[in-house]
DNA sequence: AATTATTTTTAGACTTATCTAAATTTATTT
DNA sequence: AAATAAATTTAGATAAGTCTAAAAATAATT
């Protein structure tokens, strides 16, 4: 068993390793957590005793596998209960991460199971971000920007880049939702605004909208 | 906001001392939370220093106000969750305590109410014991044992004092579940066992389980 | 390559919550 | 009421996680 602030550690060192693949430095994992640098240095030198992560003095970090699968762990706890949080309780999705996060740390593998099963098995949290399996796989494909769609693609809104209220807003006036089916029909030269098709109408969204939509590309087999 | 272990202090201490209402003792509280006597009274004057409690050494203590409002808030919490996961994640009531004992400390006054409403604002948990409402009030009136019934008297199934697995089962193969109406027809002298009439059959059981069944007393006004 | 700047680590201190062992107070017996 | 027992508190220690300030190592610049 990890105490919070390790799975913390593990979580932020994580996500950063996945940006770029070499080591993670001490200062960005401060500035991530808002703590100082003396403290992930301690800190660093526990979870490197502990070997969830391989670490040479003033070289930076990287997790170990064990420390990897720690951390995907408590990333799929945090992205199912805010699906949780926005799905099932109605919370808009600018709400939920700071509750997700004391969330992430509940222990109890049935519990997370469970959670997973009453929610349908999602494979993406509300901003988009994939939900890992049991065993830490991502299955759902990655999700893309709608900006970088071609002409004639057709995709699934999955989730957002930005979700702040007034994007929410602008997309409720739009009709859109969640698991909408979109079509790209025209892309403008112009000001690279693109003409739209969902389930109800056709209308042009603006570059900014375009690249703040994560799309799940329609996969042909269908 | 307050830390874990001073809301388990709380909470355990008006548990205490809802039981008989003189103050409660250092030992009982130290047994309780499984700690030592000495840690207690260390804590015990940081919460009285914060006005949660009331303390004079040597004599006990007992809770403030505000000490009882955050117990009420704390105890709230335990039991929605403990609901939540018999009643939506289908957890068995005797898995739940320990998952509840995490939950219960996750900090967010929306999340709370919206889980309530989401869970249709109940009035007990799975064990029987009243949820106290968002004013610390508990709505419901207080269950009592079906062996304190008597003939002729009507009520509702709303908890279990025992809920091992074993008694579970059996309520499971005389298909007796929460919010049953039962009715006791009679009650025998000799072995105080009793006639019960359910919605679906009439069949005798032992006062050991009439023990162990919580009512909630139709009241005479339908 | 030498100097300056930046990053990282060390050293020592603080807080929270706990413990053991000893001292003190209260309760119980003879 | 004196002696013993039980309960409670104090004193001193420990572990986790954090901090500030100073030292050391690495990177960048002239």
């Amino acid at each position: 068993m990890y105490t919070q602030a390790e799975e913390n550690y593990l979580k932020v060192i994580f996500t950063l390793q996945k940006v770029k693949e070499e080591p993670v430095n001490t200062n960005l994992i401060a500035e991530k957590l808002s703590t100082k640098a003396s403290s992930v240095t301690d800190m660093i030198k526990k979870l490197s005793a502990k070997k969830l992560l391989s670490y040479q003095p003033y070289q930076g970090v990287m997790l170990t596998k064990t420390g990897r699968s720690i951390a995907l762990k408590v990333l799929r706890k945090h992205r199912l209960w805010e699906f949780f949080l926005v799905d099932k309780l109605h919370f808009k999705w600018d709400e939920v991460h700071e509750i997700a996060e004391q969330l992430e740390h509940i222990q109890s593998d049935s519990l997370v199971d469970k959670l997973d099963y009453f929610l349908g098995l999602p494979k993406y949290d509300p901003h988009g971000d994939p939900i890992p399996d049991k065993a830490g796989n991502f299955t759902g494909e990655e999700l893309i920007s709608l900006k970088d769609m071609e002409i004639g693609e057709r995709g699934i809104l999955k989730g957002l880049k930005d979700s702040s209220n007034v994007f929410l807003k602008y997309l409720d006036r739009k009709n859109m939702v969640i698991d909408d089916q979109i079509e790209v029909v025209e892309i403008e030269n112009f000001d690279r605004s693109v003409l739209i098709k969902t389930n109800w109408e056709t209308f042009y969204i603006s570059e900014q909208v375009a690249k703040n939509l994560l799309i799940k590309r329609k996969s042909d087999e269908l």
